[in-house]
DNA sequence: CGAGAAATCTTTACACTGTCAAGTTAAATC
DNA sequence: GATTTAACTTGACAGTGTAAAGATTTCTCG
């Protein structure tokens, strides 16, 4: 009875739907046009009818931010396994893939991506924000960890080197996201610099 | 009578006035429960005179916006400016310290800083925006060249040292803003990591 | 100087928002 | 199968942004 299509008093699986019809909503009218009621009608339900599920707009956005994530999560990890060659400086070309996998992720899914850091329209308080966005954070870290173990280097004596990595991945992405909405320029040279940066920056650590 | 503070029917500087009490709106309720008719009331007068001098609520923030990048640029340049022994790397240190100075604003005036990068609530295609950003850019491009000129090396020759610099100074700014908003931990140990890491980055350009 | 024009500001109105409270209906429980 | 519980609808309310029309002041120019 989880799937079910009927137009039955109860939905079934109304909270599923509601995720995506808000998803949808982002992507239409954008983090601050963003309406509860404009979800429900998606929906196909009364206005009211999120609050069973999310209780107010803060906890709808708070769990759609967690499933970005998610996929979040998942797109610099498969950035990181697409890289299969088997050279010397491939530890390297790890971690720069997963910063050009969140770099990817941050444009092509930019509402989604400033709901992640939207502080205003999420609730921070939320546990399961914090472990997704630490989640995040450990996939650099053990990659930074595997670089830094080709010098027989270790993490706890380079406290700075994950840092690192992770401000100029975040700011190159959220400088490109907001460059892209505002109609600026987005080549390939572009995606290329960015290789080149993060490259300088995995050798800097 | 640019100045009186008269209660007559024309206030005379109501725009200042509006932007005086639009920031502490800002301040006290964040830029998502920002209200026009909120900040009318601090300014007293009614809901709808704000319209004449700003158009709507996205052109009272872009004018808002506008002063924050402002004082941006300016905490960026007497940071710098405040560097003033004459060591052998003067220049890094002066870059070092455009960095910490964007990174001090971005924390000490949050609510200002996240105006001037959401592009929800302001309207990028504001002229004047886009040459106030390109002047905060300006100025941490010019110190780069002066770091660059040191090997006798210039800018055109590499192109992606300055965005290099403003990405991870832009990441650890923003990622800085919102631990800090998240009441996460803001001691002096970090803000020496940071000058560690910009240091490592201007290092590496 | 003074009348018409233009700008500033107020008032009123409207559609829209989020959320609460009270009903209605279906499912779950015992 | 009755009752409790959850899901959902309906109705209401305060608050929002903005448009239109009226009131008041300043500006412009003859």
């Amino acid at each position: 009875m989880n799937t079910k299509t009927s137009k039955s008093y109860h939905h079934g699986n109304l909270r599923e739907a509601l995720l995506e019809a808000a998803e949808v909503e982002l992507i239409e009218k954008g983090v601050e046009k963003f309406s509860l009621r404009g979800v429900a009608k998606r929906a196909g339900v009364s206005h009211a009818a999120p609050a069973p599920h999310f209780g107010d707009v803060t906890g709808l956005l708070s769990a759609l931010a967690s499933v970005s994530f998610k996929r979040f999560a998942d797109a610099m990890q498969s950035s990181s396994d697409a890289v299969t060659e088997d050279h010397p400086d491939k530890a390297k070309a790890k971690l720069v893939a997963i910063g050009m996998g969140y770099i990817k992720y941050a444009s092509e899914h930019s509402d989604m991506f400033d709901l992640q850091f939207s502080s205003e329209r999420t609730d921070p308080s939320k546990a399961f924000l914090n472990k997704l966005s630490s989640n995040s954070y450990q996939i650099l870290e053990d990659h930074v960890q595997a670089v830094l173990a080709l010098d027989n280097r270790a993490l706890k004596d380079n406290p700075d080197a994950a840092p690192m990595l992770w401000a100029t991945t975040h700011g190159l992405a959220s400088l490109f996201a907001r460059r892209k909405r505002n109609g600026g320029p987005q080549g390939q040279e572009l995606q290329d610099a960015f290789e080149r940066i993060l490259w300088r920056t995995a050798n800097a650590i």
